[in-house]
DNA sequence: ACCGTTAAGTTAACGGCGTTAACCCAGCCA
DNA sequence: TGGCTGGGTTAACGCCGTTAACTTAACGGT
């Protein structure tokens, strides 16, 4: 309980203070953790006040979102300033943004990216020059600066986007590391080092530098298997 | 209701029935339109019967889950029978039988690779040859074959799965559709057509065929812009 | 033929959840 | 001074997962 007044009257249940207490509980406990009545224990106010100030539970938790879609959108920024304008470090290094952030607030980006949503979230949840906006200038920049084949940037964004984003998810709801397949091997476990172990494929793409070897002149290239 | 017997006492709640009966809430209303009770009153029974076969809540939707990864499979199985073996094409199908399922099974994929389970699963849960075993032979054949650059085929699948999956639950969480960038552009929208869209990319990278043309001998290869 | 065990149900209840309804009261403005 | 309003309260409803205690039908062994 915070600072009571005489009677049993509780106060400072500001909107900014809810919503902060919902993300510490987020982060500290997950989804299943955040009900409107710890959320309100934690304020110090008793769980009805909060409808005062979001019309249910599924507002309070858009608003989380929101505000972690903005976080979000900083790790972005901060990692683009890192690197010069159209180069490839740039874009890459946006895509490490994303899996820091995401591995660093785990909590918060299982509910970012929840499938359960009732109705999905359109992209606009993230402020104008969000991340989607930023990963897509720097796209545009390398494309233009001759780093990067140019095709529809739209197209490329959500190339980049999928994988990353895809390889994300995967490692968050598997847990690839103690799998058989992936026990014996060298490849490395965590999300970042596969990342950082797609570069070639991300450059390359599968069929390598040159084209793929046709199986007949296999042994010219690479002295055969 | 099924049918009772003369006294209140219901029959029938085999497993299979509660399991079905769990599958197609799943499906028709999501997560959260199964619960115990509804589950219980569609089977016919008392919330309380179906803790004589499962030991719990998680324990049901887990074995529905194991039950959707079964089928899932089956998918992908089909997939790739339909091409020859080392084909490009069966890489390819067997991430279209992806996005099909998925598409097709909505609900239940969501549950599938949720976020929010507790503890992770392995990816056991799939059936020995499932999904990562068929698409990880698929991409060990093209290797042999020569169609595809020979890495480590689980960076090689890792790779496209979470290309593939990224698209998908990225399309399931955002309604990119209506998002500013996307109305402008004739980047088709649906996630098979982004998919396939993004054949260039997966096969030559994001350097292009050639590797990219340099700013100075761009106009050589390309007349310029 | 009986008894004990077990499998498959039942009802009642507990505590937690989101949410609503009804009420309370300090502070402000006319 | 009086009424309105914003921010709070308690009580309650219906749903949830889960537990406890009970009932009954079927079956196997002596």
């Amino acid at each position: 309980m915070t600072a009571n007044e005489p009677n049993g009257r509780a106060t400072g249940a500001s909107e900014v203070a809810i919503l902060e207490a919902a993300r510490d509980l987020l982060a500290e406990k997950g989804l299943q953790g955040l009900s409107m009545r710890t959320v309100a224990q934690r304020v110090g106010v008793s769980a009805t006040a909060i409808y005062h100030y979001f019309e249910n539970k599924d507002e309070l938790v858009r608003r989380v979102v929101q505000g972690g879609f903005r976080r979000f959108g900083e790790y972005i920024e901060d990692a683009m300033r890192r690197h010069p304008r159209g180069s490839l470090e740039r874009v890459r290094a946006v895509g490490e943004a994303y899996l820091q952030f995401a591995l660093e607030n785990q909590a918060y980006f299982r509910v970012l990216f929840s499938l359960q949503h009732p109705d999905p979230h359109t992209l606009e949840d993230l402020p104008e020059g969000g991340g989607y906006g930023l990963l897509r200038q720097a796209v545009v920049d390398a494309m233009q600066a001759g780093t990067m084949r140019e095709i529809d940037p739209d197209l490329m964004v959500m190339f980049l986007w999928s994988l990353t984003h895809g390889l994300l998810t995967i490692s968050m709801a598997c847990r690839i590391e103690q799998c058989p397949e992936f026990e014996r091997e060298a490849v490395s476990h965590t999300p970042l080092e596969l990342f950082q172990a797609f570069g070639p494929l991300v450059r390359e793409g599968v069929l390598g530098p040159a084209g793929v070897a046709s199986a007949a002149d296999e042994q010219i290239v690479s002295g055969g298997e």
